[in-house]
RNA sequence: GGUGGGGUUCCCGAGCGGCCAAAGGGAACAGACUGUAAAUCUGUCGUCUAUCGACUUCGGUGGUUCGAAUCCACCCCCCACCA
């Protein structure tokens, strides 16, 4: 058995890499997707449903289990997988993402950021070592230091002294718990918003930690495809290889794919699972918008080259019904089908590099989904 | 049979002389969603041109008025209560 935050590339296709990274819960062979389980629950959808789904890993996020049920509660019962039944391993996002969308609630200082809790409103500092406390109680496999996801728009001078302060964070975190200290790893954040040689100096700092993993924050925050495509393209070289690679939230099939080309490892993104309670199903033949008319009488399945229960058992007229009568069942199979479309997108991507076919596959997805 | 209340655009339902093609819901139809304050949000929703605009609608028929979904008369339906 390989100690966790060992990681072994085992093949190679241009920039794109495979590779399998090894947690206190098991392997997780990359390029990988990690479906967003943000309260503890991958809406709609049970554990078992994960496993069927293909889902390695999941993640969860310390700010929100923080406010509730309270990191403490989820420590006492176990730790996040015994609380919500899952054996496989999981990521925490810090509550930097949260820093950005709930920016209305919160304030940063150098010493952290202090929220506002959107459910009550009660005020609560969120320090660097906070953050760390937090993921550790819930047993994180893979926990992520505090960052600020800078928004989009940002000017230099103030994505310059976030990054600076990210960075210090990022040290702090270390400190808070150095490297090889506990089974759990840490990843960095590089941030340095839409300026390549602000993200060239977060990439270099962060990389003298020493860290389990790093990861790309600040992307999909509002940019153009084409400026997120430029940069992800001139930050991911900058990453250390023989560590994992994190594209933090992204992002739709085809970004997914841009990153496996640049050389990322790790993806997650909300989109799979929002946007099948949402009606948008992805597929092999492209999306789908199963609450449109032309589906009510399609008997055959939503996508005949998936495998997973929802396309093995039902038409795409009842999967139209039961969305349309607002019937919860849809949740679970439209998020079902999604997860097993994203994580299954991910592990193709994995066998083309292993194959030297890469390159191919990837025209293929963007053909497919040219957004 | 009597008394009272009603009939509004696919449905429910506001409007009670001009600012009404007619509020608001719902349905329907389309779209968005990228480290989840999201089972959410947006748009269209009489017809034609599809910008301006024109035309036809508010149970039916007549009427009053410069002007009527809104007022009057009669007629046809519905509901409540009383016989």
């Amino acid at each position: 058995m390989h100690s966790p935050g060992s990681f072994f590339l085992t093949a190679s296709d241009g920039a794109a890499r495979a590779a399998r990274l090894h947690t206190a819960h098991g392997v997780v062979p990359t390029p990988v997707f990690m479906p967003v389980g943000t309260g503890a629950s991958v809406k709609a959808v049970a554990p078992d449903d994960l496993e069927a789904a293909g889902a390695s890993i999941i993640l969860g996020n310390a700010y929100h289990l923080y406010l509730r049920p309270g990191h403490e509660l989820v420590g006492r019962s176990g730790g996040l997988h015994s609380f919500m039944a899952w054996n496989r391993p999981v990521l925490t996002d810090s509550g930097g993402f949260q820093v950005f969308s709930l920016s209305a609630l919160r304030k940063i200082a150098e010493d952290g950021v202090e929220f506002r809790s959107h459910l009550d409103g009660s005020k609560h500092l969120f320090t660097p070592e906070k953050v760390v406390e937090i993921q550790r109680a819930l047993n994180s496999d893979i926990m992520m230091v505090l960052d600020e996801c800078v928004p989009y728009g940002a000017d230099y001078a103030y994505t310059e002294a976030s990054l600076e302060r990210t960075t210090r964070w990022a040290v702090r975190s270390r400190a808070a718990y150095p490297a090889g200290s506990g089974r759990n790893l840490l990843f960095a954040i590089a941030q340095g918003g839409f300026f390549k040689d602000l993200r060239k100096r977060s990439i270099a700092q962060l990389t003298e930690l020493d860290c389990e993993g790093f990861a790309l924050g600040g992307f999909s925050v509002g940019e153009h495809k084409e400026e997120m495509l430029e940069f992800l393209y001139h930050c991911a070289p900058l990453l250390p290889v023989n560590k994992p690679r994190y594209l933090m939230g992204v992002g739709t099939p085809s970004d997914i794919v841009h990153g496996i080309a640049a050389g990322i490892d790790m993806f997650d993104c909300v989109l799979p699972t929002r946007n099948a309670r949402n009606g948008t199903l992805y597929t092999s033949r492209g999306k789908v918008n199963i609450k449109r008319r032309e589906y009510a009488e399609a008997e055959e399945p939503l996508d005949p080259a998936c495998s997973c229960y929802t396309c093995r058992t039902f038409s795409r007229a009842y999967l139209r019904h039961l969305f349309a009568s607002r019937e919860l069942t849809a949740f679970r199979l439209n998020s079902l089908h999604n997860i097993s479309y994203f994580c299954k997108l991910a592990r193709d991507a994995g066998e083309a590099i292993a194959q030297g076919r890469f390159a191919s596959f990837a025209r293929t997805i963007w053909e497919l989904y040219p957004d």
